[in-house]
DNA sequence: ATTCTGATTCGATACTCATCAAAATGATTT
DNA sequence: AAATCATTTTGATGAGTATCGAATCAGAAT
């Protein structure tokens, strides 16, 4: 009911994402201030700056501290730092994407698509994208140590398609295999 | 007209304010992904996602290279962490704010309503806040060097209000002038 | 105790915006 | 040239929200 759920970093950019909540905590980056003042110098009726501060709060930027019968909010300014090194850093954001490695959900609708049930292509997607899934999802057949000579390799192929030519030389084109020259080795790389 | 008016802080946050953006982002934060893509990892219209897509390139968190028919859609990492300083440097922070000293507006406020069209206060505001204004006007009334003589001080108040008792108190209670024991002379602080 | 005053909550209104479907655009393949 | 495909634009709709005014609440001052 009354969990201190951590604020989602939704809820702060949304917190930060109104002009006059903006201008707020300018003002409050400068020193704290009651909501009377705010409300004079924003131009916003007191409801209206006690519900924006509320939000800010809802996400820890501010704090208030009641002192007489006017309630002072001041600036958080560890809240602010924190956030501020999540967007810098790499891997946060990437923390925003959903769980499940980024591609499967769409590898997962392209092999739905071009696989049959049993397994096999029933034809080859001629867009780059799909057709990179395909690849990926082939290589799969050659997770022990290579090298394969062409007539391993094809015979594995042949477990997907019967137009294992157009897959190798795809698996070589998109570089997920090379071939050393007379063809005699394949390898992954 | 086509002015490229630099992003403005509040389009950024409002860029980043949305859950299925942020997703976005985040997807991008690992490689670059087409619109196809992103449309299937997150589950809406092409359509959707090219509007996303869209607000997040008008804050130049994003470009588009478009190559063959798709258009492939990369993550500005420089943009990312420009913003991310703003947020951890105060002075960036306290930039939010509108021009114009923070109490301008407020004190003006305040003026307006206790002065009358003489400039003279019809009643003096009993909270402190508002009070303080006051004072600090009056104080203007001392911008030559001092010590003045307690009739001095009252002469010049009184061009205020005639309540110069109540003034004379304040300026001493809130620190902004001191007396010397006797009273024979005020000074600034 | 009663009366002020500043702050918050509630209800209503107008505006913004996320989303989708359908139509338009632009580029590629046949 | 025609057909196909990914993307964008446009229009419509529904959900969200910024704002205000009125009512309510909580301290302070008289």
């Amino acid at each position: 009911m009354s969990m201190h759920e951590p604020p989602s970093i939704v809820a702060f950019f949304k917190a930060l994402a109104d002009a006059n909540r903006l201008r707020a905590v300018g003002l409050l980056a400068h020193r704290p201030h009651s909501v009377e003042e705010l409300s004079t110098i924003l131009d916003l009726r007191p409801s209206t700056v006690s519900h924006h501060l509320s939000k800010l709060a809802a996400v820890g930027l501010v704090h208030s501290s009641t002192s007489g019968h006017y309630h002072v909010y001041s600036l958080d300014l560890d809240a602010l730092h924190a956030q501020a090194r999540k967007l810098a850093s790499d891997e946060s954001v990437k923390a925003f994407a959903p769980e499940h490695g980024p591609s499967d959900a769409f590898d997962a609708k392209v092999l739905a698509t071009f696989l049959d049930e049993r397994g096999r292509l029933t034809k080859l997607p001629m867009k780059r994208k799909k057709f990179q899934v395909i690849l990926r999802h082939a290589l799969g057949l050659f997770d022990d140590e290579g090298p394969w000579s062409e007539r391993e390799v094809n015979r594995r192929l042949k477990t997907l398609s019967d137009d294992v030519a157009s897959l190798r030389r795809g698996m070589i084109d998109h570089g997920m295999m090379t071939r050393d020259q007379g063809g005699k080795h394949y390898r992954r790389v």
